[in-house]
Parts: structure tokens; sequence; C-alpha cells
DNA sequence: TTTGCTGCAAATGTTTTGCAATATC
DNA sequence: GATATTGCAAAACATTTGCAGCAAA
């Protein structure tokens, strides 16, 4: 099965219009899949293909797209948010940020599952996500 | 001891001048020490001491006290920086935070330690800080 | 044909910056 | 008195919104 009309097929699901605009960014986000793609980057790529795309079309596709959970956002604290597919295989990975460079490494986790059962318990609090964040300097940015 | 000459002292000792306005900022930080304040709060805050402060000397005073780390920076996603102060136990707490409310609870963590040192060695990175939120639905918020 | 979508430009909201006046050390 | 700090206004920046025209269904 193609991974690109899988999305189509679940944009057409929600009533949402499949625009050329729409079909040239999901394409983008297939292409760069392991790139944390701000709404900036997206639009830099996206315009090369269509010149007369908007960044506010950008944007709201982003928004729409996680919506529907297509997308999700991630925020490295460097004042614009992220976008990256969200994994079928619904394993939660987190991120490791240099605060150097900027690059990014990624780690899965379960070990998280655990403590938040044990918080949701203790503060009847019904958890719907969550976010694990390291900050620190990567091996190469050491060296110098 | 007390907490606010600790912190004169600390600006002292790195040659920053101490200011009125300072003084009035670091007041209104201890005093609110359980809130989450925003710039703009604690400008709320502070203009009632003093009318004449500016709002940008308020950032420029948190970004200050951020860098020799008096105060921490806290992102929860709603477009706004906040504070909080470093406690001197450097207990990592981490936050919850109610996506309907907007309200804020605490909780302690230990548990993180190991699996930073892990990480840590795995993927050679020197690791700094670590930044762990959960998101979700709190128990008042629940009922409605 | 209807309704949702687009591009543009203007608005928004937070944070930063340039600069002349001022206050701390 | 030298230099850091201030207040103000303007700039910067990412993101959102209003709206008239356009396009997918």
């Amino acid at each position: 099965m193609d991974r690109f009309q899988d999305l189509c097929e679940r944009l057409h699901q929600k009533e949402y219009k499949l625009t050329p605009q729409r079909k040239i960014i999901l394409r983008a986000l297939l292409n760069g899949d392991d790139a944390h793609l701000s709404a900036e980057d997206l639009y830099g790529i996206v315009k090369q293909q269509n010149p007369e795309i908007g960044l506010a079309t950008v944007y709201r596709t982003l928004e729409l797209l996680a919506e529907i959970d297509v997308l999700q956002k991630i925020d490295f604290g460097d004042g614009r948010l992220r976008y990256e597919l969200a994994s079928e295989e619904a394993h939660h990975h987190h991120h490791l940020i240099c605060t150097r460079c900027g690059k990014v490494l990624e780690f899965e986790d379960d070990l998280l599952d655990s403590l938040e059962q044990a918080i949701q318990c203790r503060n009847q609090f019904r958890i719907l996500d969550h976010q694990l964040k390291f900050f620190g300097v990567c091996k190469e940015c050491q060296i110098e």
C-alpha cells in the first residue's frame, strides 16, 4: 500500500478536499520523513513545485494535518513549531537536542508508560500525551 | 539566611548592578514562588510598585536571571515563556498541563535520572537538562 | 452550484533591539 | 566619571485572520 494514497484517503474520510496544494505538502512531508520541518522549511520546499503557494496555506494545512493526527507538533524551544509524521507504530519517541549546533537525535521510549500510569492515578488527571526532551551537547560539539 | 539577599549577592558576584527595578522584580519572583509567571504577568505585578518600569526591562531582567541560573525558563506551549525560581534542592520536577483550563500541577521525579544515564552513554551525548511534560485533562475539567 | 480552500495583505502577540537619557558603582 | 541599565518606540519574528476570488466535490 502506498503511504501517499493512504494519507489522501484519510483527508477524504474527514471530508476535506484534496487540493493540489495539499498534495504537494503531503508529498514533501513524506519525502523528508526524517526531518523535523518547520512551516517555513516546508514553505521553501513546496514553493519549488508551485511558486504560487502561500505561506498561510502551509500553516493551515499543517494545522489541519496535526488535527487529524497525521502530523505531530514538536517544539524544540527555538521559537518555531516543527512537524513530523505521526508513525503508525504508536511508539513514542523523544528527542535529544544539542544546544550548540541544534542537531536532534531521536530515541525510543517505553519506560515512560509506567510512570504515566502512576501519575495518572495519583493526580486523577487523564493524560493524553507526554513530551520528553533532553538538552545537552552532542558528540561532535564536545570535541570542538 | 534571607533568600532575597542571597539573590542580590549573586548579582553582585557576577558584576551586575543592583538597580531598584531588579530588586522589585526579584521580590515579586520570591513572593509568587509557586506561580509560573510569564513576562507579562510579572510586568503587571511589578508595575504596581513602580509604574515607570518598562516591559523591556522585565524581559531583560528575566533573561539575565535565567542566564545565571536563578530562574528556569519553562514553556507550556501556550506561546509565551514562563519562569520559575530554580530551587536550590536540585530536584527535578515536571509539569502536568491541563489542555482545557490551563491549570498546571507539578510532580517530583527521580525516575528519569537512570534513563538519562542510559541515554547519555548510548548516544555519547552530554546531557545537561531534561524536560518532561504531560498534557491531559484535569479532575475538574473531566466532570464538565 | 455549493461550500471549502486559496493567496494576499494586514493583524496579532510575544519578544528583541536601537538609542538617548539616566543611575549605579 | 565610566559604563551598565533604563524606558520608550520601533522592529522582528512566527503565526493567524479577513476577505474576495477560485476550485473541488
